[in-house]
DNA sequence: TTCGACCTTATATAACTATAAAATGCAATA
DNA sequence: TATTGCATTTTATAGTTATATAAGGTCGAA
């Protein structure tokens, strides 16, 4: 009857505040502070923190409040109690859009018709409705029902989303505005590392993915256009739906790690032309490869 | 308590359908055909037909349907009675632009504060934020509230706007899938030469403002590219915001009028790399010379 | 002076309902 | 055989409410 509780979000987030700060043992976490981190009022990190000492992650001392139990480093990475899914819909949002590229759900529904398909009240449903329209691949027509578009399906789009990424990348490199960030780009280094040092057996699909976004979200981030940005992270969203399809195709990541880091080098060096010019091929040279279904 | 009823919009749209496919007296109105063509089903078709035959723009036979009674050019172009706003929204959602931009609105403020102030149910509210989430100047905070962006407000926006924009419609000029629609074209060329010669003072506004939008999205739609056109939509949009509130310079009209003329012709005398940088240069003009608020 | 503890107020959500409107099956007609 | 006209079923919306949760002021401890 009431909302979902910030409370486990804010959990988790807490934790990735004190790694990403690299806290120790003994340091403070004043409510205030982590309030305006999160963009909240002080109950729900009260709550969190208050979560966290029964794990015992936190102590407190009365009238003195929270402080860290452990060092940030040592505290589990893999999600605490009921995490994950902030919403709680994320699952059945997989779920339709697992559905929709097998070919589950024909090309125009109604409310009711998915209501009971996924067993939801209107209100959830609505809401990843909603979510899958801004990602644009579904949309409401103007009587009753929704329809799916093409988005996700066709070959077409598939080669589009590409092109599109490529003329971006490389544009936003190319932009006056562009500032390479040196922590971005010392992050990115490590990660691209890891993941050439090992990371190709072990690390899931879905961590590898990540990083090959957020390589990519972070190049155009350095460009300081918005526009350009939101465009990138936007079909990222919905990439992210069809890629995991996808057979991974891990003898092709040394290669991609490889260019990644040739790309980082040779923006350093000042080569920003070339390095937006590699990148173009880069990114149509991933999505000429690999094979969609459908 | 219940919907909005279709009928006004359909009733709209079957007069801009018979104009669009030059229909005259006497032709058929079959409710299948309109029901497909505007993706609804029979039973908003006949409201509006009814509509229409109530107007004496349409004539019915018993069982045998309905015919125009006039000539489509014939027909009245201002919107029939209770027209214009599909929604009932769209007043609001000007006012909450006009009262953001002109600072009456702060950066925080809780759903509640906007009923009050807009004096709206709570549904109608919440489809009208989510618009503006969709726009990309509005966003929900994580506990109550939404919070404002910098996207309309901020010179530094209104610019990398314009650089994005600038980008995406040169580079889907040169996408190898762009391809000249003659239909558009043509079409085009009516719409600024009709601007050219006697426009400049006669239309308003916003009617230049869309002829000007239309143009440059019939461009980027011959990329055959979804993602590109998508992504110039969707910032046109908020530049309609923006640019209204900026008063006209019509003395550079005549200027970009030819400009646009050029382009056309640059393109269909098959020098495609020329008309592409210069409605680059076209564009970022635009940009640099008019001056927003704030 | 800073920050937590406590407390009150304000807020948004999820589920429910009545009802107008849209969808649609089918018989009648041209 | 296509299309209307009508009747029935299905659908989505605008509004309402109860309630958990977030926000934020004040006081006192450190």
């Amino acid at each position: 009857m009431a909302r979902n509780s910030l409370t486990p979000q804010i959990t988790e987030n807490i934790i990735e505040y004190a790694k990403a700060n690299g806290m120790g043992e003994g340091d403070r976490l004043p409510l205030q502070m982590l309030a305006d981190a999160f963009r909240v009022s002080r109950a729900p990190i009260m709550g969190a923190l208050k979560n966290l000492e029964a794990q015992g992650i936190v102590r407190s001392e009365p009238n003195r409040g929270f402080f860290l139990a452990v060092d940030a480093q040592v505290m589990d990475a893999s999600k605490p109690i009921g995490s994950g899914d902030a919403d709680g819909n994320e699952d059945v949002y997989f779920r339709m859009a697992d559905d929709r590229l097998s070919g589950a759900l024909p090309d125009k529904v109604s409310e009711n018709e998915l209501m009971r398909m996924y067993d939801l009240p209107r209100t959830r449903l609505l809401k990843i409705l909603h979510r899958i329209a801004d990602e644009g691949w579904i949309e409401r027509l103007p009587g009753n029902g929704w329809a799916f578009t093409q988005a996700l399906t066709s070959r077409k789009s598939y080669e589009d989303g590409y092109a599109f990424r490529a003329v971006i990348e490389q544009q936003a490199m190319l932009l006056p505005t562009f500032e390479p960030n040196p922590e971005g780009f010392k992050r990115a280094r490590e990660t691209q590392s890891n993941l050439r040092d090992g990371g190709y057996e072990a690390w899931s699909r879905a961590e590898i993915f990540k990083a090959n976004n957020e390589f990519h979200e972070m190049l155009v981030a350095c460009s300081q256009n918005e526009f350009f940005l939101d465009a990138i992270r936007r079909i990222n969203r919905l990439r992210r739906l069809i890629e995991y399809r996808i057979t991974i195709d891990r003898t092709r990541l040394p290669r991609q790690t490889n260019e990644h880091l040739h790309i980082l080098d040779l923006i350093e060096d000042g080569r920003r032309n070339e390095a937006a010019a590699f990148l173009y091929t880069h990114i149509l040279g991933a999505g000429r490869i690999k094979t969609p279904q459908a």
